[in-house]
Order: C-alpha cells, then structure tokens, then sequence
DNA sequence: CTATTTTTGTGCCAAATAACATAAAATGCT
DNA sequence: AGCATTTTATGTTATTTGGCACAAAAATAG
C-alpha cells in the first residue's frame, strides 16, 4: 500500500458524497481525506481490526470476505468503482468481521470515519446516503442468503456469473466478464468447492453457455443462464 | 387485524423513537399513528406489496419471511418487542420483497413510511436511529449467510436454538425456550428439510443437549450447543 | 365426541456435493 | 531458461442431505 500524493484530482469521483456537505465541511473532508494506492491481492483491511476508515473505492476492484468455518472463506460483497465500503461496522459499533482484499491494482481514498461519524450526527443528507445504501446492502444480502442456500451448484454458478456481469459489466465485446477471477474467488462466491466450480464452469461451456479462455470468461448465453438460476 | 382503540397507552413503549424528534414532529406523529392487533400466523404485510408504514412491534413475536426457489420459504429475521421493522425497502426504493406474519398474537403501531422518510430527510438524530439498526441487521444477515452456507445440520440447528434464545429470551426456569416454534419454522429458521429438523432435534434430545416436550423446548447445554454451532 | 386435518416421528433410498487423489498446465521467481 | 509453486482439470469415493412413504399423535372442526 503506498500514499499517492494528491487527492485533488480524484475530487470529481467524490462528488456524490462531496455534493451533501457545507462548504466548510467540505473542505475540512478534502483536508483529512488519504489517498492509497494497493496491488492485486493486497489486503486493504483485515477482519477483526477496528474501522478507522471510511473507503471509497475510485478505481479498481474489491472484494468483502468472511471467513467461516474451518478458514473456508466466501465472498459476501464486491465494490465497484465508485463505491464507499468498510463503514458498516462503525456504524453498528463493531469491530471489523470481514476483511476487503483488491481483486486487482485499486486506487482508494479514505476519510476518518469518525469524522464522518460526527458529520453524520448533524446532517441529515449524509445520513441518508449512508441509509440508503445500507437499505440496498440489506436487501442484496438477504437475497444472496436464498440465493446460495436453496440453489443447486448449477443454479449458484450461473447467478455469480450474472451477478459479476451486473457489478463489474462486460468488455467490449458485449460478453466478455470485465473481471478475471480464478476458480477459487468464483468458488467463494457461489458457495462451493474449487472442483465444483470447475467442473461446473466446464459444463457451462460444453452447453455453450460459456466460453471459457483462462479466467476470461464470454457469457454466451445471457437468458440460459438467468433461467438456470431462477430454477435452481 | 382489528383497530386497537387508542395510542397514548402505548406511548412509553415508543420512546426509544420519540425521544429523537422535536415537540411538534412528536404530537404530529402521535396523531397519524394507528394501532393494529393481529392474531397468531396472520399475515402482517406480504412480499411484493408496497411499503407504506414503518412498524414497530409493541408485544408479540413477528418473523419475516423470504420465499426463496420452489415455495420454500425462509425465515430472515425476527422481531420482538419494541423492534421496528418494515422499513428497509422504503430506504431502498423498493417494494417488500419478504412477508411479515405473526408468530404468536401481537400488537403493532404504524407510522405512515412517507412521513418518516421526510421526518429523517431533516433530523439526523432519527437518521442516525435508522442507520444503526440497518447496520446491525446486515452485519447479522452476513452472519447469517456464512452460517446458514457452511455448517452441517446439527451447526445449523445449534445455531438457531441459540439465536431463540438471544432473541426471545427464556422463562422464568432459566431453561425452556421463550417461543414455541412449530418444527417446521424451526426448519425454514435453520435451512432445512422439517423431517431433518425433528430428527436432528431429537437426536440433541438423546444427547441430552436439550429436552423436548411438544414445542416446548429446554435448553439443557447451552455450551455443548454453542461448540456444535461453531465447529459447523 | 368423533371425524378430519395438521403436525410430528421414523425409516429407507436417491441425489447432490464435498473430499481426496493425481496430473497437467500455467505462472512466478531467480 | 529452468525450477518451484500455484492453478486448473478430471476421476473416484464417501458423506451429507433431501425426498418420499407411512404411521402415530395432536390439534382442529363440525
């Protein structure tokens, strides 16, 4: 993780939170506000450390993960550009209990989250967004929890496929996933071994659902797959 | 569901909430507020229709209910006195995705959801109230998630007649679960077929882990409970 | 109080999935 | 380039869990 010097050009990706605050407070953010840069695979912050940060993600890709049972990890969330990320457990007054790792070279910028914390208390707009975006996390999560517990293998792999399709879009091409994850992070996402993900993953391209080269994946069969996983 | 004739009585119970608004915001949500009784397993509010109050329940016991792939339902969270709920698709923009019913007879007051989506557009402090309870509940539904996804059956059970308790409490022996759940719920609780809930039930009742006597429920070892539930 | 429906309990079998083993391919490192 | 490590691929087996059938018990309705 290394400091990258100036905050002032990535002021127009901030906006959205920016636009909700007093001029004052405004700059009093921009004042605090740190920028970091981290690698592929970087640990941005580790479960069971104590939120000190408001991050959002300006560039790149993250992913949220819990650890389980017996060290098997799963994905419970991935931040997209520009998405704000690591303020839930502050807000509920917990330490961290997952941890975010960059998917690949990623540019975030972080803000103290107990100024934010303050700011929050005493205005009503910020309060909102966070409300909001809590709101849709609640909701997503609720949905995954069906999702990866009455599914079939089958019907969990094609949801992750469209699931990743709608955070981080297709190249292009118009069918080519823009993120390349290997087996393993597609396995943690769809709840399942690193074999299952595979050989499903195989299946899917033998039934020409898929196209698979490495870890590009081209998603063939857009309707197939939302009817795969709509049944289960 | 019938009109319960009147609020005031109810009042302190709703403090918690009140206590956050001005003189006026407070008489004025008095006045629009309603009070609703409903009986056991009825229907509060069902999936798909549109939010229009914030609940909060005044006694009783209320699950909510996600119906997942085939009719198979689950039970996402419970309510229990004085919880509010029924918020979170206005926060987000959309409509119930999840059902209320009641668990056993129970009494709810309404607040029109307009009003209090304008009321947090103005008072942080209610914001704020909204914020931490919607944080909580996705740190719990995460939870929830890696629970339901990676442990075996007995975890799974464990794990629910130890969230009964957190959630219900015990009588007055220090024992016996504060709900009676029909083995069916306890199953959509757990993620699980109604036969593998009664079988694993009883399998803990020969373990003499809990003792079982129609839907009344002893927790005898709650440690032994809390290792199964850890260890998946 | 009896008839009907719902809930609970148990056994057996089949399907789904994890676990394990092993090899090939790709990647990273020096 | 060559070696070590990681990732991908595939087959086999064992475990877990769901599905179904049916009986007993309990709750509910008439």
């Amino acid at each position: 993780m290394k400091r990258s010097p100036n905050i002032t050009d990535l002021l127009p990706k901030l906006d959205g939170l920016m636009q909700l605050l007093t001029e004052p407070q405004r700059s009093n953010m921009c004042g605090v506000a740190s920028v970091h840069a981290f690698r592929k695979n970087e640990l941005i912050y580790p479960a069971g450390s104590h939120p000190t940060m408001l991050h959002c993600l300006v560039s790149g890709k993250v992913k949220i993960c819990r650890e389980g049972v017996g060290l098997r990890t799963q994905i419970v969330r991935v931040i997209r550009p520009v998405d704000y990320f690591g303020y839930r457990p502050a807000f509920a007054g917990e330490d961290y209990v997952s941890s975010a790792i960059a998917f690949e070279a990623s540019v975030i910028v972080g803000f103290p989250i107990d100024m934010i914390k303050s700011l929050v208390r005493e205005n009503a707009s910020l309060a909102c967004f966070f409300i909001q975006r809590l709101a849709s996390d609640l909701g997503q999560a609720d949905e995954r929890t069906v999702n990866l517990t009455q599914k079939h293998i089958r019907g969990r792999l094609a949801d992750s496929l469209l699931f990743l399709k709608d955070s981080y879009g297709l190249e292009e091409d118009g069918y080519t996933l823009s993120i390349y994850l290997s087996r393993e992070d597609l396995a943690s996402l769809s709840n399942m071994t690193t074999s299952n993900a595979i050989r499903t993953l195989s299946a899917f391209a033998t039934e020409k659902l898929v196209a698979v080269d490495g870890r590009k994946i081209k998603l063939l069969d857009e309707a197939k797959l939302a009817k795969i996983s709509r049944m289960g």
